[in-house]
DNA sequence: ATGGTCGTTTGACGA
C-alpha cells in the first residue's frame, strides 16, 4: 500500500508519547467516558485519579481490548489510582516505594512505561487550613519528595502527575481573594510543590501557557464551569528532560461537559505530546 | 458563592 500521503504513517514517523492525567471521580461512573476519550486521543500514557474501586473490580480488561496494559492501586469506595499504557508497563508499585509504613489511603502508583517513570497522584484534599487532613496533605508532599528522590535522579526522564489539589499561583486560580482563607492556594503548599520544582520537576504546563488563565477543575455546584470559576490543580511535573521534549500541553476542556444521563467528571484531562 | 452537585451510598459526608 501506498502511504506517502497517508495521515497515519506521517504521525507514525514523528515519534510522539502522549501522557495525560485526569481525575475521574468514580471510575465505575465514567469507564464509558474513559474509553470514548481513549479512543478518540489515543494517549499512550493515561493516569486516572480517584477511581473509587477496588483492585478486583478495576476494569482492566476493557482496557486491554483497546490496547493498554493497566495497574491499579485501590481500596474501594475512595481514592484509588491507576496508569494505563500502550508503551509498556514495568516495575510498578502500588502506593509509596520508600518502605516505610504504608499510607492509610491509595494514592500514588508508580510505573516505567516507554522508558519514563511514571507516578499517578492524588494528592489529599486538605479541607481546611485548621484540619488535621491539611496536616496530612502537607507530611503527604514531603514523602513523595523522598520517594521520588529514592527511585530517580533529575537527569531521568520523570513525570509525575496527578491531581496536586494545589493551584501554583494565583492566576491557577479563579478567585484567589475568596481561596486566601482555605487550602489549595497556601504558601505552605506551594512550598512543598516549590520543593519538587527544586528537586528538579517542572510545570510543564504553565511552560506553555505562560499567561493563559486555563483551569482543570470546576466544583459541580452552582454553574462554577460555565461562569469560568475553576482551578489549575490537575499537574504534569516532569524532569527537564521531558519538558524540553515536550511539544503540546493541553486541557481538554470539552470533557467537562455533557448530558445528566452521562455526566462528567468534575476534572478534565490533561495531557502533553513529548518527542522522543 | 459560606452552596445551588455529584460521588460514595440509603446516612451523612467528602470534594
Amino acid at each position: 500500500m501506498d502511504t506517502r500521503h497517508s495521515i497515519r504513517a506521517d504521525r507514525g514517523m514523528v515519534r510522539r508519547v502522549r501522557i495525560a492525567t485526569w481525575n475521574v471521580n468514580s471510575l465505575n461512573a465514567r469507564v464509558g467516558r474513559v474509553e470514548r476519550w481513549l479512543k478518540t486521543f489515543e494517549p499512550d500514557v493515561l493516569c486516572l485519579q480517584e477511581t473509587k474501586l477496588a483492585d478486583d473490580a478495576f476494569p482492566a480488561l476493557a482496557f486491554e481490548a483497546l490496547g493498554y496494559e493497566s495497574f491499579h492501586h485501590g481500596q474501594g469506595q475512595w481514592n484509588g489510582v491507576a496508569i494505563l499504557s500502550k508503551v509498556g508497563l514495568d516495575d510498578p508499585i502500588g502506593g509509596f516505594g520508600d518502605g516505610a509504613d504504608p499510607d492509610v489511603d491509595a494514592r500514588i502508583a508508580w510505573a516505567t512505561c516507554g522508558g519514563v517513570r511514571v507516578a499517578s497522584c492524588y494528592v489529599p484534599n486538605g479541607r481546611s487550613l485548621d484540619h488535621e487532613h491539611y496536616q496530612y496533605k502537607l507530611r503527604w508532599l514531603d514523602r513523595l519528595a523522598g520517594d521520588l528522590d529514592g527511585q530517580c535522579d533529575p537527569g531521568d526522564d520523570v513525570v509525575v502527575v496527578g491531581d496536586y489539589n494545589i493551584c501554583p499561583a494565583d492566576m491557577d486560580c479563579w478567585d484567589p481573594k475568596a481561596f486566601a482563607t482555605q487550602t489549595h492556594t497556601s504558601q505552605a503548599e506551594r512550598d512543598k510543590l516549590a520543593a519538587l520544582e527544586a528537586w528538579g520537576l517542572v510545570d510543564v504546563f504553565r511552560e506553555h501557557h505562560d499567561a493563559d488563565r486555563l483551569y482543570s477543575w470546576w466544583d459541580y455546584r452552582g454553574g462554577n464551569f460555565h461562569k469560568k470559576m475553576g482551578l489549575r490543580i490537575d499537574l504534569l511535573m516532569t524532569t527537564q528532560s521531558v519538558a524540553d521534549a515536550t511539544r503540546v500541553a493541553l486541557i481538554d476542556r470539552n470533557e467537562r461537559k455533557g448530558p445528566k444521563d452521562d455526566p462528567p467528571s468534575d476534572h478534565a484531562p490533561v495531557f502533553i505530546d513529548v518527542e522522543r
